[in-house]
DNA sequence: GTCTAGCACTCTGTGTTCCCGAGTGCCAAG
DNA sequence: CTTGGCACTCGGGAACACAGAGTGCTAGAC
């Protein structure tokens, strides 16, 4: 049904308006792209890619314009990621190995991804649940208050404020520190729950109620923090673009972590290191939008996703190339540290 | 020049223009304020105003606007601020009660902000030179690595992996430790540079080259985050309103540290806890929006600000209001913890 | 059978004209 | 000083025409 031909005139129509931002018609196609063909034959390749659901035309004596189906054709088949140019890859390199934690890795990472693609960028932190715990401190604030700081072996730390039962002093602080360590040291989070539920037992039983409380409130931020946070940058470069969906919609999804995370996690596959593309309407939140996404994190260890999102008509082999770029970067740059 | 009648129609005339966003003409004022005189003295009123550049019309046949200069008279001298409802302030209460850290603190205050002014809040976190330390904590990553904690008084915390010239063992590290805790517990941060200069005298000739560096990164830290995090939410709310420096403008500003940093610091006077409103082209670097803002912080320790940005064309009274009560919680919050 | 050229048709977007109405400034009278 | 009256201005919307791009269809060429 589709012979190589009507293949070629798709592609056409996509990059032409990809770049133009307007209706192609069959005599403009003809000529840009050596199709070798006359307009009239452009003209009845595009009649069949319109009855078969690839492209459509705004108004009747308009050019044509891709549909949802064939963008999602031309990802599939069409095109191939576009890979960046040398210059864009070491600013990249120089630009990420500049970061002094990891806050500012996300940081870095995620303004880089948006400058690099003139879209919105959203990355995803490091999930708590696949690291380890590193270390786990507890500072005195006074005779009843600690703080209670997890350090995970992705440079994470987490704090929370512990208000003890009971008074406690400064060497039954140290001493519940040792303890808690020795237990937690090197284990994965995910893991925790079930050591702490057998933890007090190793426990003189003055130290107790102590330990509970601190063990609850750990429990308590671990479990909170699973649904993770989530940052985005170049919300300016929505400014140009005109969604169907509207503006306000986009901006507001974007300051809503839940939408944001669930834009983000569905795209999430059996292979979560491939690059993933939803197109408009497959896009379960944000109809009017697409959005390029990947997961980040070294080999099997997969940390979290980066993405972006933009219009519908971007330039997906581009956009492509810069998300599978800079994940690579990021999930070295993690993997150092 | 400006007699009471004036005034009174150039409040008239703020308020109109603030609530429909459309030129507002001497009939439609006359009848709706109940002014008691008639259209045509309204017109000569305007007339003045207008002379004397508190008002403009955009085009000849249409109602006056006020300008810059009038919406600053207006704002010192005809409204006052308007409180929030009883119901509000027990909204604004349970929902920054509910915060389980500093950075929660500081995401919820500026999420509220947003949602009750409907305009874009901003927030800067609290400064760490006016805050004092309570805590350094070493913790060993490997034997020539260690992860510098620093815990402030106001429960923010700030972490460096540092690279150390030299292995060191777990007891030097405890040893180290012990005594940085020792010189820099309770002092200001500002204070920290000239302790760091004679520390090295205090110590072990063995100890010196690893503490040296740890306290360059130290002092790193400290400067590099002098300059604040600075948050915002609520750029939806900019999809509305219109910005005669274009949105584009607006949201990039928003994303770029430095430059809402100025925004925020340029409102700043010798009484930082009082209101302070720029407006339009007062303001240096976006003209076309009005920033309301405010220090926070508990009584003479201001920790740092808070306001919101939005078209010149705003309730002034209102989000008045609302930032000065905000400012308050959040304040109340934070000396609280 | 597939491609091409020609032709009539259908739209949208743009430029023009026209007119209404809101709003003003000014003047003379109360 | 205030007010009613009046002529004037100008923006914005409606009606209209028109050019141009693009299409679909059909008949002929390879």
């Amino acid at each position: 049904m589709l012979d190589d031909r009507k293949l070629a005139v798709l592609r056409a129509i996509v990059e032409d308006y990809v770049s133009t931002n307007e209706p192609v018609g069959s005599k403009a196609l003809a000529e840009r792209h050596n199709l070798k063909v006359s307009p009239a034959t452009v003209r009845n390749d595009m009649a069949a890619l319109e009855e078969e659901g690839y492209i459509t035309q705004p108004h009747t004596s308009a050019g044509r314009v891709p549909t949802d189906k064939g963008y999602r054709l031309f990802v599939d088949r069409l095109s191939q990621v576009k890979p960046l140019s040398a210059a864009e890859r070491r600013a990249i390199e120089t630009f990420l190995a500049g970061a002094v934690d990891l806050d500012d890795v996300v940081f870095r990472t995620v303004r880089l991804l948006a400058q690099l693609t003139r879209q919105v960028a959203v990355v995803q932190y490091p999930t708590l649940t696949r690291s380890t715990v590193r270390h786990v401190e507890l500072v005195p604030l006074n005779d009843r208050r600690v703080m209670l700081v997890l350090i995970t072996n992705t440079g994470r730390v987490e704090q929370r404020v512990v208000e003890l039962p009971e008074v406690v002093d400064e060497t039954r602080v140290a001493h519940l520190r040792a303890v808690l360590n020795s237990c937690l040291d090197g284990c994965g989070l995910s893991s925790v729950p079930e050591l702490v539920a057998d933890l007090p037992e190793r426990l003189a039983p003055e130290d107790r109620p102590a330990a509970a409380t601190i063990l609850s409130v750990l429990l308590e931020t671990l479990v909170e923090r699973h649904d993770e946070k989530i940052v985005f940058a170049g919300a300016a470069n929505l400014a140009g673009a005109d969604f169907t969906t509207g503006l306000r919609d986009v901006l507001e999804a974007l300051e809503e972590q839940v939408v944001l995370m669930r834009l983000l996690g569905e795209t999430s596959t059996d292979t979560p290191s491939a690059l993933t593309v939803r197109i408009g309407s497959e896009n379960p939140y944000l109809r009017g939008t697409s959005i390029v996404a990947t997961g980040y994190g070294s080999g099997d260890n997969q940390l979290a996703r980066l993405g972006v999102l933009g219009p519908t008509r971007m330039d997906y082999p581009v956009t492509m190339g810069a998300v599978r770029a800079v994940a690579r970067y990021v999930s070295q740059i993690l993997a150092a540290s």
